[in-house]
DNA sequence: CTTTGTCGCGTTGTCTGACAATGTGTTTAA
DNA sequence: TTAAACACATTGTCAGACAACGCGACAAAG
């Protein structure tokens, strides 16, 4: 047998422009922060036209690798857990899930989650967590949209603490998702509002008080009975979740 | 305070071009696989010329909404779990999550679905994972590659069946983390490929009876033992995961 | 001294027009 | 009938152009 030869690369040049730039990212050449080349500059070094560099460059701003800075110039960014989260959430929804499959992992990383925040809080953490449980404990149950804003903001707060990027990804990619469907859900039930509120307390306390099996029992007990809104306001879990942005 | 006015719309025309098809594409004009069409026809029902059209195409395409089909034509496409899984674990490995960020989310999931395996599994599926597990133990301890390989096969296998979608995008996109670090575990740890097999049998029996708290508490097991052999290894856990595409 | 106008300059956004490379379908030759 | 040849449509890439925009510097106005 001969020599074998490597099938030689076939790619457009926009794709190589948008690999040789994410390589040079990935490997640490060019830092978070940093502003690149002008796509003149672009063309001269990699001795391509401006098209190929703008496809090139179209396709790192959508992989969230760069953004537009000042003046316009590229900058490099790391992708921040909100873009990995819209980009999951956005795919899963575009894909057609369901609500019962977003359910199915809410159910078991929110009570985890709980468990986690009452060790790894602080201070602080729990303050906050106690100032928005009370603020929407004040509202008018006819308020829904600030219902659902102190809700989400519950959690998202929670989630924050738990110093677990992956985690906070994912439960916020689940948030986003749920988000819409969520109002319907306390504008269907009129004790939404109440219950809400005391699951939101016994949580907090329960971390404050580091008592992590207590906490995690609350927030299951929790989700269980916004899952169980959802019967009552007629959402049916088994269709897809719609878009919402 | 005056007025508060929201910002005028000046986004470039190859945003717009991206959300004009966007739209459609989640409107459901355009079904997935549907041919879109040309981008001379593009052009003129947009009313923007060829260049503009093709940046918006790659923003398309990498968000995976779009892909080249028959003859290049552009085909719709709905983000497939593979794409959204990839998307994710890149997205995490750049922005430098660390082993134990990865490895709390897996420790919480991975039992979990073995439980709800349990349950779902069909008679063909159980087969599939004991024939993977067979293989696995029919290897000899020096084959590294052939021992991860099956290993993540058998996670794969495993999560494929429990119909959902989104549990299975997290879970790939966790596999992908720490698939190149299992290979150095396993070839540190002569008793590994036992201890694996071991565990897999446990948890595909538990399965194949639907007794699911089994399932779950060896699979917890398994994980945990798989985390013992990282210190084993020496592999810092706190370290931020490398990238091993 | 702060605010507002304007000017120049570099860069991005968009367009026009062109051509090579590639894939498809059809016709022609073996 | 198969295989080669060809025309045709479409994509990939290039060159060159110009308007629009953002920013800093500087002057004028309050």
């Amino acid at each position: 047998m001969g020599h074998n030869f490597k099938p030689v690369s076939r790619e457009p040049l926009y794709v190589k422009v948008y690999q040789a730039i994410e390589a040079d990212i990935l490997s640490g050449v060019l830092e978070e922060g940093a502003f690149l080349p002008t796509e003149g500059e672009l063309c001269e070094q990699l001795g391509v036209t401006r098209s190929s560099v703008r496809e090139g460059i179209r396709s790192l701003e959508q992989a969230g690798l760069v953004t537009r800075g000042a003046a316009k110039r590229l900058v490099v960014q790391r992708p921040q857990t909100q873009d990995v989260a819209a980009a999951a959430s956005r795919g899963w929804t575009l894909g057609g899930v369901t609500f019962d499959e977003v359910w199915e992992v809410l159910a078991t990383l929110y009570p985890h989650a709980a468990g986690l925040a009452a060790s790894r809080s602080s201070k602080a953490g729990v303050d906050e967590l106690f100032e928005i449980r009370n603020r929407l404990a004040s509202y008018d149950k006819s308020e829904h949209d600030k219902i659902v804003q102190s809700s989400v903001a519950y959690f998202q707060c929670l989630t924050g603490q738990l110093n677990n990027r992956v985690l906070v990804t994912v439960l916020q990619s689940l948030n986003m998702m749920i988000g819409a469907s969520l109002r319907r859900v306390i504008a269907a039930t009129p004790q939404a509002q109440k219950r809400i509120a005391r699951a939101q307390l016994e949580i907090t306390e329960a971390i404050s008080q580091r008592d992590a099996p207590t906490a995690q029992r609350w927030m299951a007990k929790h989700i269980d009975d916004l899952k169980r809104g959802y019967s009552v306001a007629r959402v049916d879990m088994s269709a897809e979740i719609f878009r919402s942005d």
